[in-house]
DNA sequence: CATTTCAGCGAACGACTGTTTACTGGATGA
DNA sequence: TCATCCAGTAAACAGTCGTTCGCTGAAATG
């Protein structure tokens, strides 16, 4: 899998050959399927192992509970630490998000969707989210999560030791988030407050 | 280009072999020299015409100058209506934006800046930006255009034929759309809203 | 009409591909 | 100690690949 990923920052999975992955190894072709059945397996096996790691640290940020003006700065840095030191991962994800094989396309859209799922879980529990229906909730959750990818593959964009772009990144990443924090704050001014139904 | 089209729906360009597309066209593989150096350059000329119809797309869009209550519901639309005229162009992008061919990666990139700066351009002469940096209101456009790329790749995840599945995404879409038109609203709460500098 | 341009042709080149087969040798476990 | 795994092996299979070559014929150009 690390031969794998090796190869895969230069080329897709699908255009990635079996004797290629053996070759860099230094083992015979055959070897490959003691391992994996197909190379989407292999894409699937490499997609979980990139979400494993992502996980671990999310469940770490979440627990730090800061205020939510520092919490959009901490976030930011976390992704970009996350995603300079596991650029391999990230690449691939990105890659192969809309690739050409459907089991590896499906087995990121699943993590992706748990992922905002525990998110959406994370905002209901907070007071901001008072009256708010499941459904915003969710949608909220998802401009998030989207807003993570965005942010992580233009990071991988960036020259790998360019320490000033990544920053500039990181700045306009922060921006747009208390931009979707100030449209949070105010989603119900429109509504009535306390409405009974 | 057509038949490259139509091979591409289902694997990604750099899996596409020359004599593929050959044998698609009916034709020898030499012929295919005739009109492309490269895959690549076959890549950059499809990047190219995909984005040459969605230009005039938003021109359109951009002169009706609607109440920015509907114009939100109206751009879903418009991203929802040709996305589904253009599939083929849309999974291209969305499949070639992080793809293993680093001449059409660039082209898209260069693309989707060209599409911020004209988005910015117009954002910075609406009376909602009055006060705002040019840096800010390109920040806002990055947003918006990233925002529209995710909405029109969640279209092409939607099953071709199914409305149900298009009316979720563009609601949600659109409600997206109008938390970040609220942050927009409220950017400059916090700021002294009129001191001299 | 003469000439040039040019898309397409068929054949051949060496190199590379995924997959199957029967076999080997070291470690694991009873 | 002996049997059982099991990762790895070499060899062979039929295909497919990108690329180059000189040639053809129709259309466009003058």
């Amino acid at each position: 899998m690390d031969a794998a990923l090796r190869l895969l920052e230069h080329q897709s999975l699908s255009s990635l050959g079996l004797r290629e992955i053996a070759r860099e190894v230094g083992v015979a072709p055959a070897a490959f399927y003691r391992h994996f059945r197909d190379m989407a397996d292999l894409g699937v096996a490499l997609v979980e192992e990139s979400f494993g790691s992502l996980r671990a640290l999310v469940r770490a940020l979440r627990t730090e509970a800061a205020g939510s003006e520092q919490v959009i700065d901490r976030t930011v840095e976390v992704i970009a630490g996350h995603v300079r030191e596991h650029r391999a991962h990230f690449r691939f994800v990105a890659r192969e998000r809309h690739g050409g094989l459907p089991a590896v396309r499906a087995a990121i859209a699943g993590e992706l969707a748990l992922f905002a799922e525990d998110l959406a879980h994370d905002l209901a529990r907070q007071p901001e989210s008072e009256g708010w229906s499941a459904g915003d909730v969710l949608m909220l959750a998802d401009l998030y999560v989207d807003h993570m990818v965005m942010t992580a593959t233009a990071f991988l964009e960036v020259p790998e030791g360019d320490t000033g772009g990544e920053a500039a990144i990181a700045r306009a990443a922060g921006r747009q988030l208390r931009v979707i924090r100030l449209g949070r704050m105010h989603w119900l001014d429109t509504e009535p407050p306390a409405a009974g139904a």
